[in-house]
RNA sequence: GUGGAUGUAGCUCAGUUGGUUAGAGCGCUAGUUUGUGGCACUAGAGGCCGUGGGUUCGAGUCCCAUCUUCCACCCCA
């Protein structure tokens, strides 16, 4: 046998509707607040994120599926959305239609990484992007639609870390006193700190080793080295959202790691799980760096997979269902089969589910099906139903069984 | 990339100190007198016991390797 590659899952017909479920309330909510649906092809240049997540960043530098074509090119399956997203809003002029654009996307999402919980190597990430705004207006809305997509799926417990990590001005400033802080005890530090020293020094700051959260007792917080814009903006954002009741909590430790954030970042965190489920910020300098005009923007993308996890803690009661069967067309011979071909079209068309014998199996094992499939009404067809343009129709749940005329309208009317 | 646990039918699991043709329950298919489901009964299909080596007269059982799954670190949604 064959099994499915590492970290990949299948999604079953047992469970698919969830799926449905979840990108459709996305979908609802995101078009509400005005955004339209953008897709991206699964694959891209290499390039594009070499230069849009960042080079040194561990999602390039180990986590990338990348593989060169029959035509010598370096692809790269995406390991986020955002930099197809942009790369396609610059390709196609997005800039020359009304600003600012907003958009959002629903994608798989490919990582090397070793598989945990919450983890695989091929996930879903549902997202929105709104590009051509500085404004924190923006920020604010972007952050407040993350909310409501809990609010719209039920799940509690969510709270919400904020933060800004500045422009690439105010964080250089930053990263360097911070390292002025940590270079006297780097020996000390663990291994893993030193190296995210150079590279990351931020991530220094949230290591879970006690010795080293010790040592980082007194550091430099990000926020007192915003320059006058940065602070400004970052002010408004946290105004804003104590206007509108939306609570959140200062984290100095969210860093994001991908190199294009600035200003604003956010994440909503699952108190239950421990887990990030939607991630975010500002990405100023992305579009510029892709090759576009300067434009600002801001965004954020949520793990489907985890929202999944959560949502079934949470919805046991009123989870949603699949469809049910609402007609199984029980039949016997050749003729009675074709008028129940036509018979289910003609429901169909009024939106009707109905199911029909196509394995030429009794009419017993027809009516085992329909009561395994959860049918609510099974109608049954021979050559007398075809002859008298009479069937007799069962209701599966009461067992009581009545007469129709064999037509599409009172049928419809008996069982809709 | 590092560390720990795991692997027997579609699913949940038995499988005795290594000993003939590997079992159960659920599920699936078909029957229990020819046109009616749920219950019951009967029968059937379905396993190179994760894979490859090794030890042994003999391995699902012991040893090694490898892969998968799960969990943790790193990092992230």
């Amino acid at each position: 046998m064959i099994q499915r590659p590492k970290g990949t899952k299948d999604i079953l017909p047992s469970e698919s509707y969830k799926w449905q479920y979840i990108e459709k309330t996305a979908a609802d909510l995101f078009e509400n607040f005005g955004l339209k649906e953008i897709r991206v092809p699964v694959f891209e240049n290499t390039e594009l994120f070499l230069r849009g997540v960042g080079e040194t960043t561990d999602v390039v530098q180990k986590e990338m599926y990348t593989f060169e074509d029959k035509g010598g090119r370096s692809i790269t399956l995406r390991p986020e959305g955002t930099a197809g997203v942009v790369r396609s809003y610059i390709e196609s002029g997005m800039a020359s239609m009304p600003s600012p654009i907003k958009l959002w996307y629903a994608m798989s999402i490919y990582r090397y990484e070793n598989v945990q919980k919450g983890r695989q190597r091929e996930f879903h990430q549902i997202g929105v992007e709104v590009l051509g705004t500085q404004s924190y207006q923006a920020d604010v809305e972007v952050i407040l639609m993350g909310q409501k997509f809990f609010e719209a799926l039920k799940i509690p417990r969510i709270k919400l870390m904020l933060n800004s990590i500045g422009c690439p001005t105010c964080r250089a400033k930053y990263q360097e006193a911070l390292r002025n802080f940590i270079r006297p005890n780097l020996e000390k530090y663990c291994d893993t700190c030193k190296t995210r020293f150079e590279k990351n020094p931020m991530r220094i700051l949230d290591c879970k080793e006690e010795a080293c959260k010790k040592m980082n007792q007194g550091a430099p917080i990000i926020l007192d080295y915003l320059c006058e814009e940065c602070k400004e903006h970052f002010e408004n954002v946290k105004k804003r959202l104590t206007q509108l009741g939306v609570d959140y909590e200062i984290d100095s430790s969210i860093v994001r790691g991908l190199d294009y954030y600035t200003k604003t970042v956010f994440e909503f965190v699952s108190e239950d799980e421990g887990y990030t489920v939607l991630g975010g910020g500002r990405y100023d300098g992305l579009v510029k760096e892709l090759g576009g005009q300067d434009t600002p923007a801001v965004g954020f993308a949520t793990g489907v997979e985890r929202i999944l996890e959560i949502y079934e803690k949470y919805n046991q009661e009123n989870m949603v269902k699949s469809r049910k069967m609402d007609l199984y067309l029980a039949t016997m011979g050749e003729e009675a089969d074709l008028e129940a071909t036509k018979l289910a079209l003609a429901l169909r068309d009024k939106g009707i589910f109905v199911e029909q014998d196509v394995a030429q199996r009794s009419l017993k094992a027809q009516f085992k099906y329909a009561d395994k499939k959860k049918a609510k009404f099974v109608l049954t067809i021979g050559e007398e139903e075809v002859k008298q343009k009479r069937a007799k129709l069962k209701n599966m749940e009461s067992g009581e069984e009545c007469e129709v005329s064999f037509d599409t309208e009172s049928i419809f009317e008996k069982i809709k």
